[in-house]
RNA sequence: GAGCCGGUAGCUCAGUUGGCAGAGCAACGGACUUUUAAUCCGUAGGUCCUGGGUUCGAUUCCCAGCCGGCUCACCA
């Protein structure tokens, strides 16, 4: 190979081909990488536009379309190539008498993968389909190597579709996005998908009146959830910082301030385990309201997660993998503490702690003997009832050893108000009243730190820059965080989140 | 981190009870001016993941490693 990379003999000789048509196409004076091209149509809309119109007026419809040639078809003196661009394809035809023989003699010189332009006027084949009437063809780019396009065929015996190549392979789809993509137009939909999720989350919560807003993601001390941190150390002050592992804090600091409403979407990170729900840079929306309530929050997520819904093309019905969700508010509530007590048949916060460690280890858990009442609650919930909670459900009531970060509730000494919504069986949002008495604060937060101490790594430390922001004044407050990655993973069906996060974290090839 | 499964042509896969490595698609040459899985004729293409070991001989068996998937652990 040329620039000495080992690959096999196919790859290399089919890639010496088309460096051999990029010879000769320079050699009769076409360049084969073009600064532009005057894009005039896309495929899709003016397929549209052409059926719309009627028969026999497809040559209205001319002009100039652009995009990678994914088939072609050739017959000798006519050929028919598929155009593809991001709307979708439409199929071009040449003709040696319409392009003449040096145009059309270049044909032989293109490759499936490279970009073409092609003018044109739309007109309909004998065979029915709307196609390019190409009276001129530009090569845009060229392409090196072979691209898997699939193809789908039927078995002429079984009558069952054979895939032919396309890329399957995960590894392949993962580290290659940019060929996954190029393949396979539905996985660009589902990014498509989540940037349409995501514009509409943000219009929605502009709407009401919230200001988004940057906060660090490099932090003297990380908070705001329970996880291991990324540790980076900046040079010039000589010293640690951390890779943000939640916005909450300073999203608070903020309402603090004045700003009565905030929110950002941005990515955490968090250096834990690797899996089809966690991977160790995610994107979350946290979202904070002066004056409101968990009970008020409730309400935004719902109507926040109808709207990601219909931005993502699925109404209150959708399917997930293969089960029925429906969206339809108001979402179902069950009981933390009385779910689990239903689940486990003993009180979680009476229930010696054995009995508790019993019963994890009866569902499958392993490695207790460290765990204490919260872990175990935790662990056991996430065993016992979590798995069952197909349809959108607020889970309240949580034990207030697990809520650092939330008010007790009004009545219930004990238990906090907050909530966490699950659907599909995974925890998509996490809300609470936040805490805003400062000394109530504190004693929480060195009960965490006192675990830290203990050695538990996720335990949270105590902030003094925020404590003292407390105590010049949190007005009441109710806050949100949503996993954008898994809400988007419900909304397009897709069974991992490395299919939603558009370059997944890997190991190193 | 553990268990299971996998890595064979550019892609999707089959196969070798240990003895010259197979198909489809893609590629290359040829025919063909309305095809769409185009068709027809012909050709070529391999570090069987890597490194050791056993063996006359290893892609196949054994060990170790790398990478991936799934499950579990961890993890709001």
């Amino acid at each position: 190979m040329p620039d000495g990379i080992s690959e096999g003999e196919m790859l290399s000789r089919i890639r010496q081909a088309r460096l051999d048509k990029l010879e000769e196409l320079r050699a009769r004076g076409v360049e084969p990488f073009a600064y532009s091209y005057g894009v005039t149509h896309l495929a899709t809309p003016s397929a549209a536009e052409f059926e719309a119109l009627g028969e026999g007026r497809g040559g209205e419809i001319a002009g100039r379309w652009a995009g990678r040639m994914v088939a072609l078809r050739s017959h000798g003196g006519s050929s028919f190539a598929d155009l593809e661009d991001h709307t979708g394809r439409l199929q071009a035809h040449f003709r040696r008498n319409v392009l003449g023989e040096e145009l059309y003699s270049l044909i032989p010189l293109l490759d499936l993968g490279d970009w073409i332009g092609v003018e044109g006027a739309l007109f309909r084949t004998r065979a029915g389909e709307v196609t390019i009437g190409a009276t001129d063809l530009a090569l845009l780019c060229k392409s090196l190597r072979p691209l898997p396009f699939g193809k789908v065929a039927q078995d002429a015996e079984s009558g069952a579709a054979v895939t032919h190549s396309g890329l399957s392979d995960r590894e392949a789809r993962y580290r290659q996005r940019y060929t996954d993509l190029a393949v396979h137009p539905e996985r660009r939909e589902v990014f498509r998908a989540r940037a349409s999720v995501v514009s509409a989350i943000r219009a929605f919560l502009d709407g009401l009146g919230y200001l988004e807003v940057e906060t660090p993601v490099l932090q003297p001390l990380y908070g705001g959830a329970t996880a291991r941190p990324f540790q980076t150390h900046h040079h010039a002050l000589d010293r640690t910082l951390y890779l943000r592992i939640a916005d909450e804090l300073y999203l608070k600091r903020l309402i603090v301030g004045g700003m009565h409403r905030v929110y950002e979407i941005a990515k955490d990170f968090r250096n834990e385990g690797i899996d089809r729900y966690h991977n160790p840079e995610f994107t979350m929306l946290e979202c904070y309201q002066a004056f409101a309530d968990y009970e008020t929050m409730m309400g935004l997520v719902e109507q926040l997660v109808l709207e990601a819904a219909t931005a993502a093309g699925c109404g209150e019905e959708l399917s997930y993998q293969g089960s029925r969700i429906h969206l339809a508010t108001p979402f179902q509530r069950i009981s933390f503490v009385g779910s689990l007590a239903e689940a486990i048949g003993a009180d979680p916060i009476t229930a010696p702690l054995s009995d508790l460690r019993a019963s994890a280890e009866a569902l499958g858990a392993r490695d207790l003997a460290a765990a204490d009442r919260g872990k175990l609650l935790d662990k056991l919930f996430g065993l016992a009832v979590q798995p069952a909670l197909l349809q959108p459900t607020f889970v309240v009531n949580y034990p207030a050893f697990l809520s650092p970060l939330a008010k007790e509730k009004r009545g219930a000494p004990g238990v906090t108000e907050r909530f966490e919504l699950f659907a599909a069986g995974q925890e998509i949002a996490n809300a609470f009243s936040e805490q805003n008495d400062p000394i109530a604060q504190r004693t929480a937060l060195e009960e965490q730190a006192a675990l830290r101490a203990a050695g538990d790594l996720e335990a949270h430390a105590v902030d003094e820059d925020y404590l003292m922001a407390l105590e010049y004044g949190l007005p009441p407050t109710g806050g949100v965080g949503i996993g954008i990655d898994r809400l988007v993973m419900l909304l397009t069906d897709q069974p991992s989140i490395r299919d939603v996060i558009i370059f997944p974290t890997l190991r190193s090839p």
